[in-house]
RNA sequence: GGCGACAUAGCCAAGUGGCUAAGGCACGAGUCUGCAAAACUCUGAUCCCCGGUUCGAAUCCGGGUGUCGCCUCCA
């Protein structure tokens, strides 16, 4: 079955083919690590994990790479400002490794939360200085860089097109009004592909240019090229690295290698909360922990991106949450009853689900849809295990772990509530429903849940 | 100022020219039950406004209104 996708460098969804069936080629880019990830950068995670899924149900093998920006990326994604590694580490009087260290793993603590799988190649920015000398160089002798007195950088007047992938017009844009901190530069959208450092810079590397440390957008050339080669199949991200950080790295590869990396760039758009930005003035900078503190499985609020797609803003209320935590109880619970069916169903009608599932994900990850789906399924009048079979199926996608949970509650619950029960279960028997609607508010109030049967 | 997105039932959200406008949550009704909880079944919208194109538009075009985002930190 075809799949398509939404190409932002075409913008228009096309049928995908890939350059080498055997293996899809991805290239996504990972976090900084100098903060702690939010449920927004998490948003496009799952959206990462959903493609690769997809992927991998339409039986194609994948080596996805994903960068973890350990250097390089400065506070302002202009060149201006302090290296964001160095000012965490400053704030918290750690060195620039342990920051990157600590936060790489909370990191991959929220993907495992979310049961998101690891991309075959996960790459360190500075451990692969050595290759972006090397790029910084071809750049230099391909004509496409200069020096100045403070930075390498990107000669974009070069390019036959610059901005290629947004919309943007350079000329109209209120370039003048900021502030260049580099004189030298030919053009005010010129960037920096190595930097001078400093004298007490913490981070820099010996180059041919003498004491540096790279700019944010050659690492993901650098090794998109090392693991991927001159060119690959798709390139991911949030909506927020179209205008500068993606344009840029194409920039660097046509002049480089003479072309653009990737075939299909696909982009995941932000998450709102409360109708509006999150944003530490506002307060609403929401974790993966902060949901988790609430008592909700964090498989929560992977389900509750299905509920729009990757390319529309999507509203992130407690409200939702709490909405999305019912429905993924009832979709275990639906799971459930079918895998303890008993009526016979045609191959004919599972052969119809499939279909229909297997088209919405085909169709630019419509997850909202393939949901819709999985709902007609769960709800289907007929109980067999063959629908609980093709649950699980879908599940390879979706990821939520469908089978799982109503096993690892049994095996949790403490002795104290189970104490609790068989107290209501006599209160119950002597018919002191008071009783045992006080005590069945009491367990509830422990987390747990009494289901009568 | 420039660029862009969105506006569908109480809330979230699919659908982008034509069968009865998916689905989830909430509300309401019902089954079950202890008049409980859970579970299960049923129930709701003509698609922001105005004009146009068309045999036919939520879906295309023009105008208006509103919300949001980017251009400056951020997935």
């Amino acid at each position: 079955m075809d799949i398509y996708f939404y190409n932002t460098l075409t913008r228009k969804k096309e049928k995908f083919k890939p350059i080498d069936t055997k293996e899809i080629k991805i290239y996504s880019c990972g976090p900084t690590v100098y903060k702690d990830a939010t449920i927004g950068n998490m948003r496009t995670n799952i959206f990462q994990d959903v493609l690769r899924r997809v992927l991998k149900y339409n039986g194609y093998k994948i080596k996805h790479v994903m960068n973890i920006t350990d250097v390089g990326h400065l506070v302002s994604d202009g060149d201006e400002g302090e290296d964001k590694m160095i000012k965490s580490a400053r704030e918290e009087h750690k060195t620039p490794l342990e920051i990157a260290n600590h936060y790489t793993d909370l990191f991959f603590k929220d993907l495992e939360e979310l049961n998101i799988e690891t991309p075959e190649v996960v790459c360190r920015a500075t451990k692969h200085i050595q290759e972006m000398i090397e790029y910084v160089q071809k750049l230099v002798d391909n004509g496409y860089a200069y020096e100045t007195s403070t930075a390498i950088y990107f000669d974009i007047s070069k390019l036959d097109k610059y901005p290629i992938l947004s919309n943007l017009n350079l000329e109209e844009q209120k370039a003048g009004a900021r502030v260049e901190v580099d004189v030298e530069k030919k053009n005010p959208y010129d960037f920096a592909l190595w930097i001078k450092a400093p004298e007490n810079h913490l981070m820099k590397w010996d180059s041919p240019w003498g004491k540096c440390y790279p700019g944010w957008h050659i690492e993901c050339s650098a090794m998109g090229k090392k693991y991927l080669g001159e060119q690959f199949d798709i390139h991911t991200g949030g909506i927020d690295l179209i205008p500068t950080h993606h344009e840029n790295e194409i920039a660097q590869s046509k002049g480089a290698c003479g072309k653009v990396p990737a075939n299909y760039w696909l982009h995941g758009e932000y998450l709102l909360i409360d109708g509006g930005k999150m944003s530490k003035s506002l307060g609403n900078v929401y974790l993966l922990k902060d949901i988790i503190n609430k008592g909700y499985d964090p498989l929560v609020y992977k389900l509750f991106t299905y509920s729009g797609h990757y390319r529309n803003k999507l509203n992130f209320t407690w409200e939702g949450i709490e909405a999305t935590s019912k429905s993924l109880e009832r979709l275990k619970q639906g799971y459930q009853n079918h895998k303890n069916g008993k009526d016979d169903i045609s191959e004919e009608k599972i052969q119809e689900f499939e279909n229909k599932f297997h088209e919405a994900i085909n169709d630019d990850l419509n997850m909202p849809l393939a949901m819709g789906i999985v709902w007609e399924v769960v709800r289907y009048e007929k109980k067999s295990p063959k629908l609980a079979q093709l649950l699980l199926k879908f599940d390879t996608v979706l990821g939520l772990k469908i089978d799982e949970q109503i096993q690892k509650e049994e095996q949790e619950i403490p002795q104290e509530v189970l104490d609790l029960m068989e107290e209501r279960k006599i209160a119950r028997q002597n018919k002191d429903w008071a009783k045992a609607d006080a005590i069945r508010e009491k367990i509830r109030n422990m987390g747990y849940e009494v289901r009568d049967t």
